[in-house]
DNA sequence: TTGACATGCAGGTAAATACCTGCATATTGA
DNA sequence: TCAATATGCAGGTATTTACCTGCATGTCAA
């Protein structure tokens, strides 16, 4: 298993076609590269590129059924980053008007 | 109050130095431009550009203070993000080995 | 007021990237 | 075998974007 790779997962999630085939795999896993393309309005290569960077984050797995390539989701990047991200700024989010009516009060402007 | 904009938040986060602009606002909640500049190796002009990509993503709010500019990070949307995203995908994370299974042994290759 | 300091604004460039077309390969089923 | 089907590979282009430099504006403190 590779170690995951913080900015591949987020590059990978900063594309709105790359988001929306993740949302595809959620309905219905598994899906080949021909039924994933039928949801969006682009050529396949454009596709297959973007489950490309998605397989390469660990976002999505691919098994290989004859001629075709099933896709999967693989939900567990996305928990390693709200471990390391997400849940960081939850500390902050309730100490955060705290630390900013302090911060204002310095210097009362 | 804005509303949250999935796009630019994810573009937001798809950059490695506005993650660690966020890092060190989390360290040291609201710091000003020149203070930032000093923890990265690069132009102060290209500082103002990442942060001005936090603000409008609403990750980043600031406060100006006589010639300074204080920046503070603003956690809501990260975790809007984690309710929208992560949280749906924890579903699939329970019962992918499942699903995978099952796949497989619909035709036994 | 005036010089030092903090930030804003206006571009300009090179690399990354999101698309595409055209052709090649591999698998299935008749 | 052979035609249809599913995907892979090799580029090409136009946009985006992550940097930069140079100059302008606004604020402070002596």
């Amino acid at each position: 298993m590779e170690p995951m790779d913080d900015d591949k997962v987020f590059k990978a999630l900063g594309d709105p076609t790359r988001r929306k085939l993740l949302d595809l795999l959620c309905e219905t896993n598994g899906q080949t590269l021909g039924e994933l393309c039928g949801h969006l309005d682009m050529a396949r290569q454009s596709v297959t590129q973007h489950l490309g960077l998605l397989e390469e984050a660990s976002l999505v797995t691919t098994v290989r059924r004859g001629r075709e390539k099933l896709h999967f989701i693989n939900p567990v990047p996305l928990h390693e980053v709200y471990e390391r991200w997400v849940r960081k700024f939850e500390v902050q989010r309730l100490s955060l008007l705290h630390a900013l009516k302090q911060h204002l009060e310095e210097d009362g402007t």
